[in-house]
RNA sequence: GCCGGAAUAGCUCAGUCGGUAGAGCACUUCACUCGUAAUGAAGGGGUCGUCAGUUCAAGUCUGAUUUCCGGCUCCA
């Protein structure tokens, strides 16, 4: 997929044709006044103060008429420095203008005319409004003035330009296509997971073929932490109130949480992460530094009162399972157990063959004093740490301010799904005010109590975003070893008993390999057979007819190959057994 | 939560000017026993998301509501 804003002619061409889009709505409604138009990954936007006027798809197709009309115009853009006085003559009766011009220095203004229309902007422009004559607008929306709730709404519209009709053709294909990867189109088409109004919103409910995924998922991380130390527990879906007043979430978060069950005189609240969990069973008893690092891990179920808004299949929900874990460490283990949870998130990556993903170190914002817990120091030493640390390693990361976690900095690996933004598939999160909170600590080699360190992670992030994800990566073509069903045996006839025997003998020597097999011995043609496999994505159609049964041979398709290959018996029922054991991608 | 769009059979969708519901797939039954992506025939299946309103008459028009979709905001 092409990005717009790294690819120096796109970036132009699509600024403009932004422009272009200005001018065209300014034609449509005479006093509208323009905000931003910025061009981002996927395209161009431009938030626009239409009064009272909210733009619909019929007037979305309006604009582009009114944009091709200009397109064949072919006027000139030109463009000009400005003093900072002469920009807030020519802007004046736009505010939003002025407020950007309030924040921009006078020498290092310019702007640009095309026609009846012209526009603050730092440029550069392509300089004929006919080079942008191969757009199109994608999706509209109305956002907040400066993303803040309290303000107006503005209407911003999305679109796409390129150079020539075929690259706009490609790229349109491409959207399209995006739509077939959506993991919710897959869940369907494959019977993985459902959703019901009546069980309500946002709290998808996995089916048989689903849970074995999930399931796969679920040993997989876990054996894998095993062997590293982790320790796996099980808590409770729910709390009290208090104790996420101790941890603090209470006041951070209570309005993305179900609102408080009263019983008894007591209040509880379903669990929305399971740090304060974990803080209580590290302070079950006494630790000696010898101890450490303790890394308590639990395959978690959580609950999240997301905005309706949000939803988003099995990718955002408000119930979810979190792979998450708890690492309590002296502050001279910290860099070592950081490399340790990255060396995990990238070999687990290595495993599923992810290559496409981007690491953030997330920094708070120290101007948000709501969000931030209050303490400078601590959030020096803990940003510096991992900062260090990541650097020591070696990790290219981007710096992005105002992204930390409430209590502190943490390493983030965000992927990007087909549809929508940029997820985050696993973290990493250095944490000095939770074991503090919680009165946490150990005795040190100087017989002292000191207080521990809590590296707050998860490696697949939640198994229902992470499943998500890799149903869009692989189409649904999921490697054997996730696959629901992993072999399916169609017999060629199925009322021939000598056949039948030898369908059996290959269905029960799959069994007991722990493969998941099926035989399809309706009376359908083969073909139909056949072509139902397919859509069902099955990694080995195993094709047995008179041949096979007589020369002891298993013929075979994989994954959607059109070649059928024949190999033994026993080297089929091995191949199967390797395939699921290295985990092949 | 906010802005816009959508909702018709299990699924994908058609339904004209308002006149009482349609296809393909799936399902059931029967026949066919088949060599690599759809065998044929017959049959069952719908309070047209829900609640109001307008009308002699509403899947179709109006309002509210629920859910879904595209964005915005949020994401411990």
């Amino acid at each position: 997929m092409v990005n717009f804003k790294e690819d120096e002619n796109l970036h132009v061409l699509n600024h403009s044709c932004a422009h272009m889009m200005a001018q065209a709505v300014k034609h449509l409604y005479p006093n509208a006044k323009f905000w931003v138009g910025p061009v981002v990954d996927e395209g161009f936007y431009y938030d626009m103060d239409l009064g009272d006027a909210v733009l619909n798809d019929e007037d979305i197709e309006k604009i582009e008429k009114e944009m091709k009309k200009i397109a064949k115009s072919g006027i000139k853009i030109y463009r000009r420095e400005i003093s900072k006085a002469e920009a807030l003559e020519i802007f004046k009766d736009d505010p939003y203008k002025m407020d950007l011009l309030s924040n921009m220095e006078d020498g290092n203004i310019s702007c640009y005319d095309q026609g009846d229309y012209t526009d603050l902007c730092r440029g550069p422009h392509v300089d004929n409004v006919k080079l942008c004559r191969n757009f199109k607008l994608v999706k509209h929306s109305g956002v907040y003035w400066k993303g803040d709730a309290s303000n107006q709404v503005l209407q911003r519209v999305y679109g796409v330009c390129f150079p020539t009709p075929e690259e706009l053709e490609a790229h349109l294909q491409l959207l399209e296509e995006a739509k077939e990867r959506d993991h919710r189109k897959i869940g369907k088409d494959m019977n993985l997971f459902m959703s019901d109004d009546l069980v309500g919103r946002g709290l998808p409910m996995f089916l048989p073929n689903g849970y074995l995924v999930w399931q796969e998922l679920e040993n997989y991380i876990r054996t894998k932490e095993q062997k590293l130390g982790y320790q796996h527990v099980l808590t409770p879906c729910v709390g009290t109130v208090d104790l996420y007043k101790t941890s603090g979430h209470w006041d951070h978060y209570k309005e993305n949480m179900f609102p408080p069950m009263e019983v008894e005189g007591e209040s509880f609240v379903l669990r929305p992460m399971n740090c304060p969990h974990h803080m209580r069973i590290y302070a079950n008893r006494p630790h000696s530094y010898k101890e450490l690092p303790i890394r308590i891990a639990e395959i978690a179920h959580d609950f999240r009162f997301e905005s309706s808004g949000t939803l988003k299949g099995i990718e955002r929900g408000r119930h979810f399972c979190q792979n998450d874990s708890h690492i309590f460490v002296t502050p001279d283990q910290i860099k070592d157990e950081v490399k340790g949870v990255c060396d995990l998130i990238f070999s687990t990556y290595e495993d599923f063959g992810i290559t496409d993903y981007r690491c953030v170190l997330s920094l708070r914002d120290p101007a948000d004093t709501k969000k931030y817990h209050p303490d400078d120091e601590m959030w020096n030493k803990a940003e510096q740490a991992l900062r260090e640390t990541l650097n020591e390693i070696g990790i290219e990361y981007t710096e992005e301010i105002g992204e930390a976690a409430f209590y502190g900095p943490k390493l983030d690996v965000n992927v990007k799904p087909a549809i929508g933004n940029e997820i985050t598939l696993s973290t990493c999160q250095l944490d000095f005010c939770l074991p503090a909170k919680f009165e946490l600590t150990y005795i040190d080699a100087d017989s002292e109590k000191k207080t521990p360190v809590v590296l707050h992670r998860a490696i697949l992030g939640s198994i229902d975003r992470f499943m998500a994800y890799i149903l869009e990566e692989t189409k649904g073509n999921l490697p054997t070893w996730l696959a629901p069903v992993q072999v399916k045996i169609l017999p060629i006839k199925n009322d021939d008993d000598e056949l039948n025997e030898y369908v059996k003998k290959l269905k029960y020597a799959l069994y007991d390999a722990n493969v998941r097999v099926e035989s399809d011995d309706r009376s359908e043609k083969f073909g139909y057979k056949m072509r139902e496999a397919q859509i069902q994505k099955v990694p080995y159609i195993a094709v047995i007819g008179k041949k096979e049964a007589e020369e002891g041979n298993v013929s075979f398709r994989l994954h959607g190959e059109q070649e059928t290959v024949t190999v033994k018996f026993d080297e089929f029922v091995e191949m199967i057994k390797e395939d699921i054991a290295t985990k092949k991608h």
